[in-house]
RNA sequence: GCCGGGGUGUGGUAGCGGCUAUCCCUGGGGACUGUGGAUCCCUAGACCUGGGUUCAAAUCCCAGCCCCGGCCCCA
């Protein structure tokens, strides 16, 4: 009986998780260099943790389950929420800034589709102890950074909760009310934000202010939104939005002002961000980051540190991502004990397996496992274009030599098994 | 949860009521008892599952599962 794939589940052949770890190792190695250092959290949490973040709604889309301690667990479905825990658990002492960032699996319980699937990976940053510009800035650069570094080129948008929230308790919102309107904006759903607000008595001009503000886009949207006085230059929010568009500028990252992202989680106290692959090539589902200033650790019992973070749809990128398997050079070598038809060997491999062992020094280096004759080693050498193949049968014993056959040139020659290392380490060089 | 399009060897496909299910690729072996890529031969391997219609189903019908795409959602 043949077993499936569990639904929204993959397997990753040995080419695309080539293609993964390339990704992952790039990503890594911006975020190390910009002083963030990796933390892990497990596969499972407390479903508390979750549900206390985002209510119990989110529970239909989770893997939960009850261990047979009886707790009620959820398989994570999202990183940022476990990092902050781990924070509050055991890195309050830690000094600020602490720079943290990660790559693990998430799951949840949602109709796959393209670029879409109940296991994903997401890969985030977030800087835990700040929530200036500085800070804001900075994530946004790294998220830019590291998309550069896999070659991907994406629309960075950049909004402000704050400025949108400032304005409706500016109107005396109630702050619940508020968090539904953010949603709203979230959504898009243009006609049922200006009815609710009506329904909820928000004086007509404060909603057109408030629709004009969340088109703002573009360059120099900003300034002449407050020229058109919709917002107050006193703002702090304001303030602060603009100092960090400068800062960008001093990153060189281009990015479009966006004051429609709105986040829908309550959570988000400032600077919001997303950005979107603009090819076309995954469908629905474009958006491959998101991240913004947000205060949860108080919510795990913490101190209230201000965070900034994001997280990239790993899979998402790995759509994207072309690698150009023809630039990646060849690299085996291969290890050939010729045997001789109905006599004993033993010499022959032994010989072969000392060999291999010599050059897995420096070199991916293999040796047949199924007995094969001479011709289907060397067939076999080829068909995983392997660069070299190393001959070892009884002459070569003779000689104490090993015979050293390019397999991009055809050329071969005896030589001592010191000469065979130099002449594999020169060529691979 | 909803809507549409699909499931034939490892992958890609032909067949769309009737012969032993086609071809390419792939895996293993051989022609070639110490030399790869070419060629040829042998061999392995498939009609998603279950029901129905029919003398006869890969083919038509229904349901389920899975895949692809979209809606919703995306904490």
């Amino acid at each position: 009986m043949r077993i499936e794939r569990a639904r929204g589940t993959r397997d990753f052949l040995p080419r695309e998780m080539r293609k993964r770890r390339i990704m992952e190792a790039r990503m890594r190695e911006i975020a190390e260099r910009w002083g963030y250092e990796e933390i892990s959290t497990p596969t499972f949490e407390l479903a508390e943790l979750f549900t206390l973040k985002s209510g119990d709604a989110i529970l239909k889309e989770m893997y939960e389950f009850e261990d047979k301690g009886g707790r009620h667990l959820a398989l994570r479905p999202e990183l940022t929420a476990p990092v902050i825990r781990m924070y509050v658990n055991e890195l309050k002492m830690a000094s600020k800034p602490t720079k943290v960032y990660y790559i693990g699996n998430c799951f949840r319980y949602e109709e796959p589709q393209k670029a879409r699937y109940r296991e994903f990976w997401q890969f985030g940053a977030e800087i835990i102890g700040s929530d200036s510009p500085e800070a804001q800035a900075e994530i946004i650069a790294l998220a830019h950074a590291i998309l550069q570094s896999v070659g991907i080129t994406a629309e960075v948008h950049v909004g402000h909760v704050g400025l949108l929230r400032e304005r409706l308790r500016a109107a005396k919102v109630e702050e619940e009310r508020i968090n539904t309107v953010m949603r709203l904006i979230d959504k898009g759903e243009r006609e049922e934000l200006i009815h609710f607000m009506n329904e909820i008595g928000v004086e007509h001009h404060v909603v057109d202010e408030l629709l004009r503000l969340i088109d703002v886009q573009g360059e120099d949207a900003l300034q002449a939104a407050q020229a058109d006085n919709l917002i107050a230059s006193a703002s702090p929010a304001f303030k602060e939005l603009e100092m960090l568009l400068e800062l960008l500028t001093y990153y060189n990252v281009a990015y479009t002002l966006n004051l429609g992202i709105a986040r829908g989680l309550d959570y988000y106290t400032g600077m919001v961000f997303e950005i979107y692959e603009v090819d076309g090539s995954l469908g629905a589902q474009n958006q491959i980051c998101g991240g913004g200033s947000y205060r949860l650790a108080a919510l795990f019992g913490g101190d209230d540190v201000p965070s900034t973070g994001f997280a990239f749809g790993f899979d998402r990128l790995a759509e994207i991502f072309r690698l150009d398997e023809h630039a990646m050079p060849r690299g085996d070598v291969v290890v050939v004990p010729v045997r001789e038809r109905d006599q004993d060997n033993r010499e022959v491999v032994k010989e072969a397996i000392q060999v291999a062992s010599t050059l897995r020094e420096f070199v991916r280096t293999q040796v047949d496992v199924m007995n094969r004759s001479l011709s289907a080693q060397l067939s076999y050498a080829n068909a995983i274009r392997a660069s070299f193949a190393v001959l070892v049968g009884k002459n070569e014993l003779k000689e104490g030599k090993v015979t050293v056959r390019d397999l991009t040139t055809g050329m071969q020659e005896r030589m001592s098994l010191e000469d065979c290392v130099g002449r594999i380490r020169a060529t691979l060089r």
